[in-house]
RNA sequence: CGGGAUGUGGCGCAAUUUGGUAGCGCACCUGUUUUGGGUACAGGGGGUUGCAGGUUCAAAUCCUGUCAUCCCGACCA
């Protein structure tokens, strides 16, 4: 039976809602997709859910043949797995928590990887059980800070998650290349544009990981990509360190009074001003070395300070940050932090101190401070800097790394830009916004070592299994292909996952107009598609022209005036492109 | 958590500055009309103005508190 818009749970808005910013999910709420039911949560309507079950049973078609065994897990989980994880506490906020009638604690899973573990370990113990790959579709729960964009971000969304299980190293690479492998025949199925670039494996452990972005400029993750095919996450990108310079024959390290410097900028006009270069160009802010204080703070509590000399023309940029130093806190060291370590001059920090005559390590573990110090890969030996000097308003030039001071260590955490070379030499790399819609992920053994899941190999010998971890965002990607495929009147869903092959408008008033729309609808299904068929008597045909278009299945028949002469219209939706066909043609000209 | 904005029928908004007991459009119901681009006309139902206090003869409007939502940032396998 077609979906008859006289009945169908429907009401088409004329108006975007206030709460809506992004496009997606203006259309989807006014094309009457989905309801908002709380922050960041969504009710879905007849048509959503009609979408959602098409994204997912194409997801379903490709995790079965690429080996994957379907499961259903509650959402709703004891503490205990998340326990012996860490995961209850690590989680923190993100995490809803209830309880039970005798208080026992429960949360709304984020996630699943404890109980796919567990349930591999309840019912297997052998190397001749592996490898295996279990998935499921279901919701997950995230309490975020701030939901946003519909169903961009929510706090409830569906998501597959697949877990492959395998006694060897070389076995979770070929189970990480199925599940990436299919993952592209998802994604190209759908219709989706996608890149799929280099992740941080953050706190997650784990060897390999990458994510897939489709492009969008509402995107939430930034990442790089080069002309040669590079792509990373920002997190990710490798900076790319030059030579060293020889050290002879480099001028000497001097000292110069630098009052009124308080930026970066001002430091530089001074030195053009004061100090020409030797080689006679004019200084710049990427002849600075800028000493950045830190603070991490362990998962333990422990604060350390560290202390990272940038190129001046770059900042630091606070996720790399993070990724370099996990699973650490990392924050800018505050006023008490300065106070707590006099040897810090601030404003004027370098890692070495000329005061009372002969030059002295300040910065380094082995320096006076004690305090760790790092460099940006491009500080490498021979190159020259311009840095503090450890005294109020003093910059020492001329400092060169490898002759006049050390580190303890690199940090790769100044921001990646626009025309900065990619690690693999292939090109400039420019920056692009994208939407994460899949991460493929191998974990390794950190679960299966938490939760003590073991099988014995041929030897009789006990082996920790290792793991690997696969995501889609289901509904995610509802909005994602909403977003990519609309126009000022509406949605233009692709074809697999419209929520129906072909919409037929029967515009007119005439008995025939309706009886002929009916027939052909019959006719469609007869041969396996599915059909959203307007039959509202007393609706206007601009009315049902509009709501076509916003509903947006990209095949619509318009049944009316061209009965006249045994005709109706094939309306493309994408290119707006109509054409007349005869009634008899109508199903096998739209293939 | 920091910054900004907003809470008025189902939806989008006005009335708040200058207190006088709530209005418009869409949607919905009835009738007539219209049927290839959101027809026209007439009639109608629906709101303790987020919540709680306070000021006042009188509060959507002024004051205090509180809650909620949205946006930016921080955060976020």
């Amino acid at each position: 039976m077609p979906i008859r818009l006289s009945s169908l749970f429907l009401r088409t808005l004329r108006e975007d809602p206030a709460d809506a910013e992004v496009t997606s999910h203006k259309l989807l709420v006014r094309a009457g997709y989905i309801r908002r039911a709380a922050p960041g949560v969504y009710t879905w309507l007849p048509l959503g859910l009609a979408v959602k079950s098409k994204i997912e049973n194409v997801v379903r078609e490709e995790m079965n043949a690429a080996g994957a065994q379907e499961v259903f897990f509650p959402a709703l989980l004891p503490r205990e797995p998340f326990e012996a994880t860490n995961r209850w506490t690590e989680y923190g906020d993100n995490l809803f928590r209830l309880q039970d009638r005798k208080k026992a604690d429960y949360l709304l899973a984020p996630t699943h990887e404890e109980m796919f573990t567990l349930l591999v370990k309840d019912l297997y113990s052998s190397y001749k059980d592996l490898p295996v790959c279990l998935y499921q579709i279901q919701n997950k729960y995230r309490d975020e800070a701030r939901p946003r964009a519909g169903l961009l971000r929510g706090r409830e969304f569906v998501m597959k998650d697949a877990y492959s299980f395998d006694l060897t190293d070389e076995g979770l690479a070929a189970s990480y290349q199925a599940q990436r492998d299919a993952y592209e025949r998802i994604f190209t199925r759908l219709g989706v544009d996608y890149v799929i670039v280099k992740a941080d494996a953050g706190a997650m452990g784990g060897s390999a990981s990458e994510e897939f972005l489709s492009p969008s400029p509402i995107g939430e993750d930034t990442f790089v990509r080069s002309p040669g095919g590079y792509a990373a996450n920002v997190e990710a990108v490798k900076t790319v360190a030059p030579a060293a310079l020889a050290i002879e024959g480099q001028p000497a390290a001097m000292v110069h009074p630098s009052p009124n410097t308080p930026t970066i900028a001002t430091l530089v006009d001074l030195a053009n001003a004061s100090v020409p270069r030797a080689d006679g160009r004019q200084w710049t802010a990427a002849d600075t070395l800028k000493n950045v204080v830190l603070a991490l703070t362990s998962p333990e509590g422990k604060r350390e300070l560290v202390i990272v000399g940038v190129p001046g023309d770059r900042e630091v940029d606070a996720k790399r940050a993070e990724a370099a130093f996990s699973p650490n806190e990392v924050e800018p060291a505050t006023e008490a932090d300065f106070e707590k370590n006099p040897g810090l001059v601030k404003g004027y920090i370098g890692p070495v101190s000329f005061a009372g005559g002969s030059p002295k390590q300040v910065l380094g573990l082995e320096g006076s401070t004690k305090i760790r110090y790092l460099l940006d890969p491009r500080v490498v030996n021979g190159t020259a800097w311009i840095t503090g000097a450890n005294e109020d308003q003093k910059h020492v030039f001329d400092l060169v790394k490898g002759r006049d001071f050390e580190a303890d260590g690199i940090a790769d955490i100044a921001e990646v830009r626009a025309g900065d070379a990619a690690p693999d030499g292939s090109g400039a790399l420019e920056l692009a916004r994208g939407i994460e819609i899949g991460h493929v992920f191998q974990l390794g053994r950190k679960y299966a070592e938490a939760l003590d899941l073991k099988v014995l190999d041929d030897n009789g010998k006990l082996q920790v299994v290792t793991m690997g971890s696969y995501g889609i965002g289901v509904t995610r990607l509802v909005a994602v292909l909403a977003e990519a495929n609309n126009d000022d009147k509406g949605l233009i869903w692709p074809e697999a996952v419209a929520p129906a092959d072909v919409y037929v408008v029967a515009a007119g008033k005439d008995e025939i107009v309706y009886e002929t729309a009916e027939k052909l609808a019959a006719e469609f299904e007869a041969k396996g598609k599915t059909v959203i068929l307007d039959d509202r008597q007393k609706v206007s045909p601009g009315v049902k022209f509009g709501d076509a278009e916003l509903i947006g299945v990209p095949k619509i028949v318009i049944v009316g005036r061209g009965l006249e002469t045994g005709e109706v219209d094939l309306w493309d939706r994408r290119s707006g492109e109509r054409r007349a066909v005869k009634v008899e043609n109508a199903v096998a000209e739209l293939g």
